[in-house]
DNA sequence: GCCAACGTTGGC
DNA sequence: GCCAACGTTGGC
């Protein structure tokens, strides 16, 4: 999962009331059926930080609370407001998300490249014009980015 | 700041 | 349904 750390970074979600929040301001449809309809409670996550300095995966999370409406779109002064969205017939979604660890150095996105053509040459973050900033990630994937971070899957 | 690569919008 | 214009994403 994506998020750029000027707005919403690992170190906001660490700070965040039990180190956990909404993962809110989604419009895009195909990231929105994901959160609506393929998370489930206790899921995994990665935390990558987009659109910065230093790209790439910097920990991870677990769904605590499956998709339900982004209340963020009916607010008519939030930044990611929807006219378009109404609570009867609600169009963004959203999860809630918990702090589950951080990684002791991140796995850049340069790293992760490093492996484009063997463990991760299907990884979706590393497809050319990939613009999903919600993506699947296989079990063998999870488990080869954990030995790249050198912390333990948990 | 640049730019490639997408998604969205809206006229027709 | 087509497609040009526009907006956004995100690495560099």
């Amino acid at each position: 999962m994506k998020s750029e750390p000027d707005t919403f970074g690992i170190d906001h979600l660490a700070r965040s009331p039990r180190r956990s929040a909404a993962w809110d301001g989604v419009r895009n449809y195909q990231s929105r059926n994901m959160l609506r309809d393929e998370f489930r409670r206790g899921d995994r996550a990665f935390f990558y930080h987009s659109s910065c300095e230093l790209p790439g995966i910097y920990g991870t999370m677990r769904v605590v609370r499956r998709g339900h409406p982004d209340p963020t779109a009916f607010d008519a002064r939030h930044r990611h407001y929807d006219a378009g969205s109404e609570r009867a017939n609600p169009r963004w979604y959203q999860v809630t998300v918990q702090l589950l660890s951080r990684f002791a150095q991140p796995v850049t996105l340069e790293t992760l490249r490093e492996h484009s053509g063997g463990p991760l040459r299907n990884l979706i973050v590393l497809r050319r014009g990939n613009r999903l900033s919600i993506t699947p990630v296989s079990v063998d994937e999870w488990k080869f980015i954990h030995r790249l971070a050198a912390t333990p899957p948990s």
